[in-house]
DNA sequence: TCTAATCGAGAACAGTGTTCTCGATTCGTC
DNA sequence: GACGAATCGAGAACACTGTTCTCGATTAGA
């Protein structure tokens, strides 16, 4: 019968409760923390509510209470990967000396948080999980939060003069009217800096990696490179150099 | 109580077969048309055995004779699905003036049949199907074809020296030793032509290519471009200009 | 202290994949 | 042409799943 660690936060924020709220609480972290454990070791489809509640020792009707079914389950696993991975990536950013080099931490740690948490990877942008649909108010924000964070730091670091004026000059000269559109619509509804160009700029870069990152975890890139890490440098080098980043 | 339409190559085949085995042949066809279908209205989850035996008017225990276990039924649907993609991809390449509009064509078309079915796309290269594992002795054969494709179909565009040689001179100054090194096992293994740079070109493309489709397949490129299809031309340009392809 | 809300347990239902047995049908051979 | 052997489909059964319902026990707030 192993207890879940509770954070320092969720100890203060008990302070002020009933008996009742406070056990509620303890054993939702608890179920959270088995149900990882078994989407980790076991994959998204192998998740059953009624293996959860048999290791947790309840009934599973009792699950119904926290949870509204599998799916809400699933869902709540989901938006906490999301903001884990976005934690990481915004950390690293934070550890860089300057903007140019906080975008490219943040790419590097997009990648090492996939590597390392393949399933919640896959679950966050994998195959819509069959018979699942993520609903859309609940995943949203944070899923956005790493296309937020990459370009505006890149953003910034054009501000700061850190990124090449002819290489967005040359990216807008690529720029056809329908894509500029779009993202003119997606920069007011962002609140993005800098020209369009340089958003196109930010997002080429960013599918590239997540294209990357979903063929090495997803194991497309094995019969390519066994090793990945060291392509995956190649490839981000070119993003960055295309930026006009000339090292990172 | 509809019959599976059998093609020309099949019905020959089946001249030389007694009643059981063309009664089989027949059967066969029809329950993978049956469970293709319910694959794509519901999804890889979603496919019962006992929903395709009902739909085809037998017992579910009958299914066994067909394929070992549900997971045989996916494999069977998977390398089909692989066969139809790569088909296209040649076809497109194939109508293609030479060899160097042949590589975009087939790049192009490789997008056209993705978004066209985006759940056997899904369970060909999305996240290994909850609880699936696609056995590789089965699928890989399958799975590799359009990479061979597009890297042979590059190698004869550099022996008619469609490609930019300088291009290929720069990217074998970016290319570091342990890529070399696996992309070098994987040229002898499948005897691709050209230098190793130019591999690693193909490569990139590829990767580039089908990030992006898997972004646009699972949804997560719709906040950030509605109409992929401009977006996707921009980036398939920008890899055939770093080819040295001018236009295609 | 008493009423109302909340909670967990257990049974039940419909659905799934898989295995087994058992007649019926077809095949290859004497 | 008949006969033993292989193949086939049907049906029942088992273990498992998600979900819903009811019913006592416990806690919260007036």
């Amino acid at each position: 019968m192993s207890r879940a660690v509770l954070s320092l936060c969720t100890v203060f924020r008990m302070a002020g409760m009933g008996l009742r709220e406070r056990r509620r609480e303890e054993l939702l972290g608890e179920l959270r923390a088995i149900a990882r454990r078994q989407l980790t070791e076991n994959g998204a489809a192998a998740l059953s509510l009624r293996a959860v509640a048999r290791e947790a020792g309840i009934a599973v009707s009792a699950l119904y209470r926290y949870f509204p079914d599998r799916d809400g389950l699933l869902t709540d696993l989901l938006v906490r990967a999301f903001d884990e991975q976005a934690d990481e990536v915004e950390a690293a950013g934070a550890a860089a000396p300057d903007p140019a080099a906080a975008f490219a931490a943040g790419i590097r740690a997009y990648r090492r948080w996939s590597v390392a948490h393949p399933v919640e990877f896959g679950l966050a942008y994998g195959t819509p999980v069959p018979g699942y649909r993520a609903p859309a108010e609940q995943t949203v924000r944070a899923g956005t939060r790493v296309g937020d964070y990459l370009t505006t730091v890149l953003a910034t670091a054009y501000d700061q003069g850190l990124v090449d004026r002819d290489a967005v000059e040359r990216r807008a000269a690529r720029l056809t009217a329908p894509t500029a559109e779009q993202l003119t619509v997606l920069r007011q509804r962002r609140g993005y800096g800098g020209p369009v160009a340089l958003t196109a700029l930010a997002m080429d870069a960013f599918v590239t990696v997540h294209g990357f990152v979903v063929m090495e975890v997803f194991g497309q890139l094995r019969p390519i490179t066994p090793d990945a890490a060291a392509y995956f440098d190649e490839v981000v080098d070119e993003r960055l150099r295309a930026i006009g980043f000339d090292r990172a």
